[in-house]
DNA sequence: TTGCCTTATTGACGCAGGTCAACGCCCACC
DNA sequence: GGTGGGCGTTGACCTGCGTCAATAAGGCAA
């Protein structure tokens, strides 16, 4: 079993240690372990690869590289986004600890799109190939990943809705519930909670201008839904951002 | 092995004749048995089950219902699309001959989009407890069928950076360029063809409204890029479309 | 601390595309 | 062969968000 625990001293406010295995770390209830049993949590950890963690603005790998692992993250918070052909870049999605990142690239062996931190994060990292090799032999694995890419296919499609017709104060307050939701499931507050994404990121995932994003906090806050100080977020009314969210 | 050929004359202009397996059906290299042997293509045959057409109209499944199969088109068209929390209707995709939908189904065993017949079409229904034991036991149709899965993220991330940004000039571009790419995979005419779905259906997918695909469509006919009489397209400048598609 | 640079906010203005309305066309069905 | 209803097109007008610009507020280095 491979534990490569490797301090590194340049990250002296990595949020959480290092877990040394999927067995102690307390973001297996969300992430690929889940639905596993103990016995194959441990064959599953033998392949997982953890490595040092990631700086702000570095990259886990850019678009059109060729494909070779998914990653977990960890900790930390990372965006992925792919440039378009005339040069303009595309946000296609935040993740958060928990989460998984990387399987737009099994498509055609290069990811398709590229994976940058947002802040100090950490992730795991799994070999396709390996993992492959695993789900022939567990079930339950094979079962667990394929609806865990079904689940990417569902999410991109609830954005797609969300860009194709909603208003800009839908769309920042989806964006808003949908980040207070997954805080949740990592059993933060999902009301008050820091945006680890810059205004230019979230205009850029839900097309529209930094100004625009900027000026929907305006107004929610003044409509008392929202408190807004820089980064910091408190939902003073969860149920009126939901009403916002599908309007 | 099952061989249902259930030959239905109520659809007389049925524009292929059912397949009766996977071995002799003329989409094998688009669909799913693509990179299979001859040997692993039977087995895969006797889980497929192939039922009569589909009328213009009729559903094949609906958004919520429990989640049992995915299936792969043999002729026709479909639309999948879902419905908002405030009854707005989104498409998300068309689905042509040799394509697979329902997949967004998997995450949690039910389909998260309805699909809908856009004219008379025929499909091959594949359970997908049977395709997941089979997979464990075929590597290649596992790898496979992860790579569809991964192909259907990347394509909607692709949409969602269209939706993002740009033009409707562009959005249009870029569906008939699809629409184009795709037909010339199944070696039909890239450049003329009849246009299965709605303007309605066309904007909803675009994130537009009717008018306005009306007026682009006008518009490029103006230009000399398109030719356009109802429902039938010629594409006059591919290369000036696929300038449009990335404005 | 100071200074610089990046990020965020706010205002004024313009435009792409939405909305509303009128009309033509196609074709399915008596 | 008429006629009704959906679908598509076109025009006139309106509005939400983008664009441009100016200013403020952090954050970080030295």
């Amino acid at each position: 079993m491979k534990l490569i625990v490797d301090r590194n001293e340049d990250v002296p406010t990595a949020p959480s240690p290092y877990q040394a295995s999927c067995t102690t770390c307390r973001l297996s209830s969300l992430c690929l372990p889940l639905a596993l049993e103990a016995a194959e949590i441990d064959v599953l950890d033998s392949i997982v690869q953890r490595s040092k963690p990631l700086q702000k603005g570095q990259h886990l790998y850019r678009e059109s590289e060729h494909f070779q692992s998914v990653f977990a993250v960890r900790s930390g918070t990372l965006k992925a986004y792919r440039t378009t052909d005339n040069g303009r870049e595309q946000v296609t999605g935040f993740y958060f600890p928990g989460e998984i990142l990387g399987m737009d690239g099994i498509g055609n062996n290069r990811h398709a799109s590229s994976a940058k931190a947002l802040e100090t994060a950490a992730v795991c990292e799994i070999p396709f190939t390996a993992l492959e090799t695993l789900s022939a032999k567990m079930p339950h694995l094979q079962r667990h990943f394929f609806q865990l890419m079904s689940r990417e296919i569902a999410e991109d499609q609830q954005l797609i809705t969300l860009l194709s017709k909603s208003s800009a104060d839908a769309r920042v307050a989806a964006l808003l519930v949908s980040i207070s939701t997954r805080n949740a499931r990592r059993k933060l507050s999902s009301i008050r909670f820091r945006l680890s994404m810059s205004r230019v990121d979230i205009g850029n995932y839900l097309g529209l201008t930094v100004e625009t994003v900027s000026r929907v906090f305006s107004r929610m806050q003044k409509l008392g839904v929202l408190r807004v100080e820089n980064k910091e977020i408190e939902i003073l009314d969860r149920d009126a951002l939901i009403e916002m969210a599908d309007a």
